[in-house]
DNA sequence: TTGAAAGCGGTACCAT
DNA sequence: ATGGTACCGCTTTCAA
């Protein structure tokens, strides 16, 4: 086989016709490597060159006749001819891959926004690649790096982010040599290390939560969720402390609980709770997943909601208007989200300018069934058994508040 | 001729330091085109060729002597040095990702799934994306090409899908592509198209379910989940009318509603069950989901689970022990699927040929408090007020049962 | 055991 | 408007 001619040293024939290549259709793909048509055989096809094809293929906003358009669109559509996206990535330095990063895409919050940065994508073309950190920075660092060898369009780090600077650094680098490539680098929920984001006030909203508690009578509430070192727990406790320092009630240690966010979490707290000793009226969740664990470790204790304990959760997921009761909640667009943190990317791939600091979506107090006025009977710990008439729960359907300040702050902190 | 060495006019500096990269700190618009080492640049930096330094970086079995070996680690190191993914793809003709599809990545079910799967490949150095085809076929096909053109280590499709011959065509030839391009395709919990799947075997599973009801001496017994030539609510369905005939309880159609798998599906049935005005004791719900929906809207209408209607779900999602009550379900381990489906993809990849038809994994009737056996006093519609002393729900902590039939199945049908 | 060089499949620059 | 072609960064023969 191999007939060397004079100046073919290495007997690579591959004149114009000789590719070891699959053509178009290989009906007996003995091989196991049966690559697709290529951009040439494409353009081979058409008569055209490569370039013409790629041209026409790629979408680019080069000239091109509509003849050979045409020629090309059926070649390929004949070929059955499939963009190599590796090759593609080589050459521009760009994939059309964008990461999101999740604490846990099992949490039915951050699947949300998933979901809807999924949808905001693939309306682009592009596709998602999902991880999770649990919450860890080595495990972010380590996702960030995958994905640094990707070179995608776009990352996307959804959810609050511990405040520890030694933590922190190996990441704070990581998301820098994304930038140092190019790939912008946003965020859903966290505002540091200088990531534009798209979030709700937490501090407002949790604020407006828990003020409704106050409002409904309640002095003494819990605060459950942690650790406060998170951006997000500690700007939700934020509200609640001034929520509650706005009527005069100082917050009790002793009715703040750091825990997971989630349900086990929500459970675990009410026995801490119950364990302090210290009378509540109230819980405020710091997440719906840990009102709805408190709810149900609560039950059973024999604690009926919302007559003995009202509950206030956050983020209104999809469960929150279904569960027993119904909860009342602050509604966090969790999809507009993610489209947000899409746009973000988009806006600072197309050279408009890296995207503002921080930017907020609207968020809104739903009123369902777990809130009521506190019972007139006083009542701690395991003693709670008779609840009084504690008024009415609130009347369904549920009542909504949409909260209008601080929204779309263009660079506010 | 042309070496690819000299003339460099596209300015490439390349002394050994002049790389126009960044310092630790990007001077900003100091360039577009800011590109990390290359392999070149970390072989040249350990004094040998890119080949040797591939060899080491890539993890390839060649043998390289540990000197050589040692300087090349140190140089990438020293350079930081990140692979290109899409370069590496280019040449090997896979890409280091793997491809999953859920109908909706929202549902707790599918994200558990879905949350096993990356855990396995991100173990093995791959990365996951993560596409949702809303049980839409077109869409289902739309993104399995996207996936074509990135050329997936493998592609796992999680759910059940729709047994429609018209639409399940393109779906077949898009699967049919990826594998003559040598993408291993497998499923979780589907046996169309001749993809090798793990799942649970939902008969068996739904049989076990509703057995368990009608052992509380429930007879009859209403199944809510849709549509019906869903593969997956076909088995369940099928598991359902076993465990009804084997008692000679022959099943009533009205009691039968097709519904979506959600939490809305699940309350809108019930309005649909009550306006049957066909009279049930208990429930079979496909889903957990739409157990609790249909819970929720029971509720509404005064009606207490599980004195006056059982219920039963199936997938025992983490919300499940934490519910009003606490659900009676079918554990299915979502994880375990997730992880199972990798090794499917990578016992393929491995060479030891492709795999199985299908493998099952066990599953187990979780009871809690959602069921216990029907009360005297009979009651339908809004008529339920009383519900006479229905006997006690069941005790908790939750038993369960591991249901062992079925399991292993290496190429059962 | 290591080096040299040929591409993988596109894209984009430079002529034409 | 099109064609020719030099790469992108990596892996992988083939020679040494």
């Amino acid at each position: 086989m191999t007939s060397p001619r004079d100046d073919d040293p290495q007997g690579e024939p591959d004149g114009q016709e000789g590719r070891p290549r699959r053509g178009a259709q290989g009906p007996e793909a003995a091989g196991h490597r049966a690559h697709g048509a290529s951009i040439r055989d494409v353009a081979r096809l058409a008569g055209l060159s490569p370039g013409t094809a790629s041209r026409v293929l790629s979408g680019s906003s080069y000239p091109v006749s509509d003849d050979a358009r045409q020629r090309v669109e059926e070649a390929a559509r004949a070929l059955n001819y499939v963009t190599n996206s590796a090759a593609r990535a080589l050459v521009t330095g760009r994939s059309e891959i964008v990461g999101a990063i999740v604490h846990d895409i099992t949490d039915p919050f951050f699947s949300g926004v998933v979901r809807g940065l999924q949808d905001a994508a693939v309306a682009d073309g592009l596709v998602v690649l999902v991880g999770n950190d649990d919450r860890d920075a080595g495990k972010l660092e380590g996702y960030l790096t995958m994905l640094l060898s990707q070179k995608p369009t776009g990352v996307v780090l959804i959810g609050g982010q511990l405040r520890d600077p030694a933590a922190t650094l190996p990441v704070a680098q990581a998301v820098q040599r994304l930038r140092d490539q190019g790939v912008p680098v946003v965020a859903v929920g966290r505002y540091e290390l200088d990531i534009p984001h798209v979030t709700v006030d937490d501090v407002a909203a949790a604020e407006c939560a828990v003020s409704h508690l106050v409002a409904l009578g309640h002095r003494r509430i819990a605060f459950l969720g942690g650790p406060l070192n998170s951006t997000t727990v500690q700007d939700r406790y934020a509200g609640y402390s001034a929520a509650l320092t706005h009527v005069g009630a100082p917050v009790d240690e002793r009715l703040v609980i750091q825990t997971p966010l989630t349900l086990e979490g929500g459970s675990q707290a009410i026995a801490r709770l119950i364990a302090a000793e210290a009378p509540f009226t109230a819980i405020f969740a710091a997440t719906d997943e840990v009102a709805f664990g408190a709810i149900s470790a609560l039950r059973e204790r024999g604690c009926r909601i919302p007559l003995d304990v009202s509950v206030v959760g956050f983020d209104d997921v999809v469960m929150a208007a279904h569960s027993d009761p119904p909860l009342t909640t602050i509604h966090v667009p969790a999809r507009a989200l993610g489209l947000a943190a899409w746009h973000l990317i988009a806006r600072d791939e197309s050279g408009a300018g890296a995207a503002p600091g921080a930017s907020h979506l609207p968020f809104e107090l739903v009123v369902r069934a777990s809130t009521a006025p506190p019972s007139e009977v006083f009542k701690h710990e395991h003693a709670i058994t008779v609840g009084g008439a504690g008024g009415e729960p609130a009347a369904s359907p549920s009542e909504s508040l949409t909260w209008t300040a601080g929204l779309d702050k263009p660079n506010g902190e």
